[in-house]
DNA sequence: TTTAAACATTACCTGACAAGTAATATATAA
DNA sequence: TTATATATTACTTGTCAGGTAATGTTTAAA
């Protein structure tokens, strides 16, 4: 194991993706999307029910339902699609609040790792969703 | 949880560290060592054993045993220490080598992973265990 | 020769948790 | 009423990090 990006948070990932290439007013079922980005269907609408409670995207019950995405991929990172999913990864445990290191002050280590980190996660801030569209013809967002 | 360094990796590191601060000829017992860096005597053994295999530090057995750096720390990457410990850490799961993605090609989050993945590494290789000293000024420890 | 103190090595335990499955409830349009 | 959506909770299972235990081997000093 040991993968930062747990698959719960790629297939979520994939989903916005996938979800950001819908036209306006289109929505997708469950089925579909993980038909489409071969989840299973159970696990994908666990991951679906997630981003809805966070505001990422909408979701219709019922015969003609189905779900959509609510934010503009655009602005949507994927360190907040990351994040909804429970993103707490660390280069080191020992840059964790409650880690309680005896070797404080003087370890070189931390300060490295630390340093690490933060420009890992301005990468996972500064790329957008919309940077991962499986399909950049299908995309509809303005200039078309 | 989900950190990029285990805690063996993270003591493996300091070892070295201490190790690195010894003067030529002198060495130090694993009760020593663990003392200082705050790991369990055992589980430091079962660390030392591994580096020693690996060539980055020799030990003396016996009653006036113990162990000392066998490499430059100038020329000792971080990353050659982490990979002796099994640092086989990924981004995502779908960079590993026997991982068979159905999304393969046309998934964008692959070649970002990727890329970010060797910039860290491309760190690890940068800094060398010289880098991480406990105590710059006191190099020789000296009333030990 | 005996013994103390060092490193060497293997085996095992345990709690956490990722990943997925199962089952059931609820909502809505035809 | 029914078919087909999403919603929600509970359970199963395998893996593994992290640590403990026990015992063996080596060496120098008593």
């Amino acid at each position: 194991m040991n993968s930062f990006i747990s698959r719960e948070q790629d297939y979520a990932l994939r989903i916005t993706a996938r979800l950001a290439e819908l036209r306006k007013g289109e929505q997708m079922s469950i089925k579909e999307l993980s038909n489409d980005m071969f989840i299973s269907k159970i696990f994908a609408a666990r991951i679906v029910h997630k981003l809805k409670l966070a505001g990422v995207l909408g979701t219709n019950q019922g015969r003609t339902g189905g779900m959509f995405l609510a934010s503009d991929p655009k602005k949507l990172s994927a360190y907040q699609v990351l994040n909804i999913i429970g993103f707490k990864v660390k280069y080191n445990n020992c840059l964790a609040d409650d880690f309680n290191c005896e070797l404080i002050g003087k370890c070189r280590f931390h300060g490295f790792f630390h340093k690490q980190e933060i420009i890992m996660i301005e990468q996972f801030k500064k790329m957008k969703i919309s940077d991962f569209l499986f399909n950049k013809t299908k995309q509809n967002n303005g200039g078309h």
